[in-house]
RNA sequence: GCCCCCUUAGCUCAGUAGGAUAGAGCACAGGUUUCCUAAACCUGGUGUCGCAGGUUCGAUCCCUGCAGGGGGCGCCA
């Protein structure tokens, strides 16, 4: 829909190029306007004219229409092309338009509702990449969610992407894990052994040792920590790297890479970074210590890569896992990380911009903190004590889907309120099975169609459905013409728009918001008008646009990583 | 102290890279089912877009200042 129009709007700027005195043309941006009466697509291109031109938008905005009226067959999709308000230029789109767009989305499905703005373009997303000393929390499913449902989009965009999830495995804090574990471990062998003052606390712990205990009985019992520090901190973190990774699996979120830090050592990718960025004269010594010059990028204040006592700072190991990203190949870096890191993001920036990524091919995504509630009252979490609420519980109470589903129903940047007996509820307050169900509903009325043997609708499979019906198709869906139905097509025909704009923007908020939209104009029409009737064209053009609204649900549906079930 | 983000209807939030009369859900009130799933639909109305300036033909959106909320700041990770 999209195109023709800029394409009619492009031509006939074209033919007033020369006449303006113009060097080049700007980018024609379409809109739907707020309000159905003002028309069904809009441009604001006679405003954006009036500082080149030196004249008021709606003459400006008189000259297009005119060229448009006057010929480049804008007479075949318009119904009415009008100047309104300040200079906008307000398109009605003629029915044979709309019915011509319907047939192409039933006949192309899910090809036709994508578009390819990637090109191949290699994207890296790195996303969760939680510390493994612990089980996930809601926090992480929030980033899961996100990540891969822009995943899914950039994908489905045309871009080759990678999803990729860091690990830490190389600090302190598994270290820490280790010494928690070795505690309690000799605690249950019946010793009295001191726990780390800022040992992990949680139950899992427990269950880590008890592990240990079953593997290998007392044979630790007359060590010191420092003889088998490394084994009980690896045991520890696999173990908990194996429960995230099954954890994200039962989410519905699978990486296709798992980059260790502590592999980054090994293969001496932190020393070599260095020494790339020493080559560029990057680095610095002062007080005994190395520093990174980042505020040549930009960044308040230089970093210190390697510490006065010769250790590396956790920065030096960030350096050479994103020089290693660039080495890969990919040329758009993207990282979802908590809200609490924003603070990071200079140095980060430095760094690719050091080793040759334009800053515009980095971007950071920023999850803000889901607040748990239930009952409207807020869920006490605190990792410290050892009471959180894990992503598991989560998934076990309320269901994959409708967790998703909620982390994509905001901004990722902007705080969630998540009320698990609200989400476990089912009804109207959950939007999930709002969206969900106008896709059962409409499996439903198929079903119906198959049981009363209407013609080219007796398949019992949904993808079936209209399957024999092609070969009149347009002159079926002419019969679409109720208010209703006429504006549930344009609202189909609006899906690549919204599509395209969350993947250039990297919102896939923006696809849920559509979603429900589009849902309850479905739930609209089919209590206002009966899809299955006696008069048997009109059946089946009704049929045809519930499959259309189908196959957007469920691509919509798809790109969030939420399922599309027939019946509920 | 310095930096970042947020402030839109009673509540939770959208607002599409400055545009038209700023929207949705929930909550609240009333109604709809001989009929393809009532997990649905229909009808009601609410806003000094935190405040004050500025840029612009035009600002919820951009700039500056102020107020309130959250977060960050380490040779921690």
């Amino acid at each position: 829909m999209k195109q023709e129009v800029v394409e009619i709007i492009r031509k006939a700027l074209e033919s007033l190029q020369e006449k303006w005195g113009l060097e080049c043309l700007p980018d024609i941006d379409i809109e739907v306007p707020k309000n159905e009466k003002m028309g069904d697509v809009a441009t604001t291109i006679a405003m954006g004219l009036t500082k080149s031109l030196k004249r008021p938008p709606k003459k400006i905005a008189e000259e297009i229409v005119d060229e448009i009226r006057g010929g480049f067959k804008g007479g075949d999709i318009f119904e009415s092309v009008e100047i309104a308000g300040p200079g906008f230029i307000n398109f009605r789109l003629k029915n044979e338009f709309l019915h011509a767009g319907l047939e192409q989305l039933l006949i192309e499905e899910h090809s036709s509702l994508r578009a390819d703005m990637g090109k191949g373009h290699k994207v890296q997303v790195e996303f969760v990449s939680a510390n493994p000393t612990g089980p996930l929390h809601v926090g992480h499913g929030r980033g899961a969610a996100v990540g891969n449902a822009l995943c899914n989009i950039m994908e489905a965009a045309g871009f080759e992407v990678q999803k990729e999830f860091y690990i830490n495995d190389a600090g302190l804090q598994v270290k820490l894990l280790g010494e928690s574990v070795f505690a309690r471990y000799l605690q249950m062998s019946g010793y009295d052994a001191p726990f780390p003052e800022d040992g992990y606390k949680g139950d899992y712990i427990e269950t880590v040792a008890e592990e240990i205990i079953k593997r290998a009985g007392d044979e630790y019992l007359n060590k010191t920590i420092e003889e088998c520090g490394d084994f009980f901190s690896d045991y520890a973190y696999k173990m908990m790297l194996a429960d995230i990774e099954r954890d994200l699996k039962d989410f519905g979120v699978v990486f296709d890479r798992w980059q260790s830090e502590k592999e980054l050592y090994e293969r001496g990718s932190v020393q070599s970074a260095l020494a790339a960025l020493h080559e560029k004269t990057l680095l610095y010594e002062k007080d005994g210590a190395r520093w990174f010059i980042s505020t040549r990028f930009g960044d308040d204040k230089d970093r210190v890569v390697v510490k006065q006592d010769g250790e590396y700072t956790y920065f030096a190991s960030d350096i050479a896992y994103h020089k290693d990203k660039l080495d890969r190949g990919f040329d758009t870096i993207i990282n979802i990380w908590g809200a609490d890191h924003h603070g990071y993001i200079p140095r980060i920036k430095s760094v690719l911009e050091a080793f040759g990524l334009p800053k515009e091919k980095f971007r950071v995504i920023l999850i803000q903190m889901v607040a748990l509630l239930r009952h409207g009252e807020p869920v006490q979490m605190s990792k410290r004590a050892g009471e959180f609420v894990t992503l598991r519980e989560v998934i076990d109470e309320v269901g994959s889907d409708i967790t998703k589903f909620i982390f994509l129903t905001r901004r990722a940047d902007s705080q969630l309120e998540f009320d698990i007996e609200v989400a476990k509820e089912q009804s109207a307050e959950n939007p999930v099975f709002y969206v969900q169900y106008a896709f059962a509903r409409i499996s439903s009325i198929f079903r119906q169609a198959a049981e009363k043997r209407v013609r080219g609708f007796e398949g019992s499979r949904v993808q079936d459905v209209g399957a024999g019906f092609k070969p009149d198709l347009s002159s079926t869906l002419a019969l679409l013409t109720e208010n209703e139905e006429l504006s549930l097509i344009k609202k189909l025909l609006q899906y690549p728009m919204v599509f395209e704009g969350a993947a250039l923007s990297c919102e896939p908020h923006r696809i849920t918001y559509y979603l429900q939209e589009l849902a309850g104009m479905f739930h609209s029409y089919y209590n206002k008008h009966r899809v299955i009737s006696d008069n048997e064209e009109l059946t089946n053009a009704r049929l045809c646009l519930c499959r259309a609204v189908q196959i957007v649900l469920k691509e919509g549906l798809s790109m969030l990583g939420v399922s599309a079930p027939e019946r509920m």
